[in-house]
DNA sequence: TGGTGATCATAC
DNA sequence: GTATGATCACCA
């Protein structure tokens, strides 16, 4: 029997969120025997996999949501000291290729949005790894509004692609929705589509969401 | 000092 | 390379 089983209902989910808060990352570590990094620029990932296992999330690499049975996506928001968030959060990888008549409904940012469960955690470089606590998580659908606003972002992402405009893309675009680069190192190629429509190598680029969105979330939870 | 562009680890 | 998980680092 694993320590940390699945939750098998948003209920059960929600009671182990809030026994995590308030806790510090010491603590989760010393739990399941993983040790601390001093910082995470090796170890980017750490936390939100810390958080993975506490909370039963599906392990792995499937490009699945991390509560499956219940379609509830897992997203960690670093907070600074001002409890706002403090990076963007990624989504998913933009579409380069076969994307034509590709629906907002069948989008990867749709889907991977549709449900999601957001733990504010402390992320200010002062405050050693270790003893940066976690917030209260809760689990979150977009309002009409924002949905909408989301919808009309990636659209006007989506046309530039279809367009062979990619590459003149910029993180400026987008007033909720973001496109950055998103791999190992600048070197990385994937398969797009030029400015002349035939097919070109090209940096891979991935969704994010800008902190004012998150913070909007984050502001009509706690008000 | 905040946001954009770049980057890190790891499994397959 | 792509998927998972993100934060770093630098420049305006």
């Amino acid at each position: 029997m694993a320590k940390y089983p699945k939750p098998e209902t948003e209920c059960e989910l929600n009671s182990r969120v809030i026994a995590l808060s308030g806790k510090t990352l010491s603590q989760l570590a010393n739990e399941i025997h993983w040790s601390v990094p001093s910082n995470l620029k090796h170890d980017k990932g750490w936390i939100g996999q810390l958080i993975e296992v506490h909370l039963g999330a599906s392990a792995g690499n499937l490009s699945e949501p991390d509560f499956q049975n219940l379609g509830i996506e897992l997203k960690t928001i670093p907070l600074n000291t001002k409890h706002k968030a403090k990076e963007t959060t990624y989504v998913c990888t933009v579409p380069l290729l076969n994307h034509i008549g590709l629906s907002w409904e069948d989008s990867c940012v749709y889907h991977k949005l549709s449900r999601v469960l957001w733990l504010p955690i402390e992320a200010e470089p002062s405050i050693p790894v270790a003893e940066r606590k976690v917030g209260l998580g809760f689990i979150w659908s977009p309002s009409k509004q924002q949905m909408q606003a989301l919808r009309d972002d990636w659209e006007e992402f989506m046309e530039l692609i279809s367009l062979g405009q990619v590459e003149t893309i910029t993180a400026h675009l987008g007033e909720h929705l973001q496109i950055r680069p998103k791999a190992a190192n600048a070197s990385v190629v994937t398969t797009g589509i030029g400015h002349d429509g035939l097919r070109k190598q090209t940096l891979p680029r991935g969704f994010y969401l800008r902190t004012s969105f998150t913070n909007q979330i984050l502001k009509s939870t706690f008000q």
